[in-house]
DNA sequence: TATGAATGAGTCTTCATTCAT
DNA sequence: AATGAATGAAGACTCATTCAT
């Protein structure tokens, strides 16, 4: 813990994040590293022996700083139909982002270091995450009856799913933005209750 | 017309295809081909030119082979239903298959190499291919009354981003047959008329 | 001798030929050849067992053909002076020549396998036969009071290494014709009795 | 203010202009170079990346250090007849040196790597400055009526290609100390004045 | 004779990792 | 703590040469 200056592994986290969001995780070499941080190559080796410790612990910030938007959405004082477009927009920001966007990364590290664990796994824990939001979500909208679904939670995963697949779409063919918005809408069209619905 | 054996090209092939299966595409080498396919060095650049040109082959036969899978779906004589169903059992095993499953190099693949025309790209032609199959078989179960789907295309896109979700998902942290079974039945269920519904 | 085809090997040398003009000796593979001429690489291994081999043939055949040329000069039936003039076009069209030539691959050829005997040497042989034409013809030109030179050997060595230093100067940086033009007219001019000069 | 350690960089172009030396360009490969260093094969890529950029800075000094050869002789307080032979004598050193002689790498370099502009020719530059030098001394004397010479340039011209020639000849056949003497001696005896030339 | 697939030695080149300063 | 020169293992690629057909 106490180990060297916090305030510089901290740095070379964040110029490391930026060369795997540009090169993905298999063409990152520890030069690259060195050269993004323009410290020394031994230097960086006090703090991290290898391209896979330093993505190791980007993923985990990562995760940090995303349960924090996650929780956010309960707590909006709006109906629930909002609060699930806001969820979705919030989804559709990370599937189309180019910037500072690791996705493809990480899919590259997970391939290459399975984690023991499952509760190690990055894309895991944000799967089971969203799950449990979107679950949340959906209860509250049955109970105030803005939503119609039968199973709260096999539909949060249905969606999750969906939002899965449209992420790593969007890496391997690319999605437009139309096509998410399409995608976002038949999924909410599926579960507000339909007012008028006379037939 | 083909240069040097054909055989032995398809010979090659097909154990590079258990290396790739096995190692992703990132970590296989050409001598990780050479020693699987017991030739020399020389001998394998007699036919391959990198490890990219063998697994770009690779992908086009893998193209080749399913697409005469995906078009005997709709001989089928049965009920729309069971074609459906049909499907989704061929998208499983495709989902949950260890062996010969080039699935994860596939996408390492594409990371390192983004196909210049999308027409190239085999993750996008399977998807648009299983969309179209997909819109049949929902087409032709709703004239037939068997399913009930507003919009026939949107819900087979859905439904394949669904599967392109729980594909990645498997490779990322493992998703067991009894999630895949509950997911492919919620698609279904949504989809088949319920005869006796009252409520 | 009587070995396989002697069509077959002439016609090999006379590929090989352009081989060399165009890439010199170094950069030539037996493939080059082989693909050049059409055959098989057994084929060509059948006749000639390296590079080297064949480029010596190849100087061989040029040798011969030169020394024709060479030896004509001194029966026409013209003053000295256009005699010498013909020599030294002749050497003016080697110095100068694009096609066919084959100067920069001998160079490199002599300079890997400099042969043991000064005898068997191509570029040896061409001077030390310049040298003596050139004295023929000086000689012939002081006898009839047409050049004036005390000693035509030396002089006719010192000529030779004038077209030599233009014929490798050509090779390395390039020389005009204007250039080479100027030079001749240089030599010469030193040569012929200035009938009139009374300075 | 260069790339790591400046006088590791000499000691590497030292050793390797030993190598060029003894084999010529082509046939050095950086493994020799790295054997008579005695370094790793990635110490030295940390210097240079191939023979060719390794040999071009070998070309870049010895112009250098050339270039002070070339200007001294004028300073010379004697006849210009003695400087000129001080000239000549150095050229001969280098017609005939065998020990450290990059003449033959030099060619074959060049043969390999046409400079895109002549002034970046070695050959071509060391033969202007020749001319140059020489016409200055043929001017001299033939002002202080120590030469006879009509017009230096041209005569100098010529006998810069006359040791180009023999540059090329000693390389290419071999040419006896003796010849060479006989050539310089000629060239000098056509232009002193002869004094009490009655004959 | 002729073929051309196959071999394997040899070079080039890059990178993670170490270590003296 | 920090530096960056140095190492050497590992992979890519080419080519002369052989050999079964």
């Amino acid at each position: 813990m106490g180990e060297k200056s916090e305030q510089k592994r901290e740095y070379i986290l964040k110029r490391a994040k930026e060369v795997f969001a540009k090169k993905g995780f298999r063409d990152v070499t520890m030069k690259d590293i060195v050269e993004a941080c323009e410290i020394s190559r031994g230097g960086l080796y006090l703090y991290f022996g290898s391209t896979e410790e330093i993505f190791k612990e980007i993923l985990m910030s990562e995760l940090e700083s995303e349960e924090d938007d996650v929780t956010s959405y309960l707590t909006e004082d709006s109906t629930m139909a909002d609060i699930l477009m806001l969820f979705l927009k919030e989804q559709k920001k990370i599937i189309l982002r180019k910037k500072q966007d690791i996705t493809i990364a990480t899919y590259e590290y997970l391939f290459a270091h399975k984690p023991e664990k499952k509760s190690q796994n990055v894309v895991y824990n944000q799967f089971e995450a969203g799950i449990m939001v979107l679950t949340k979500i959906l209860e509250e909208g049955v109970r105030r009856e803005e939503f119609y679904c039968e199973n709260a939670e096999a539909e949060a995963t249905n969606i999750m799913y969906v939002l899965e697949g449209m992420k790593i779409c969007a890496k391997t063919f690319g999605v437009s933005e139309r096509k998410v918005d399409r995608e976002l809408l038949y999924i909410v069209s599926g579960l507000v209750m339909e007012e008028d619905d006379g037939q």
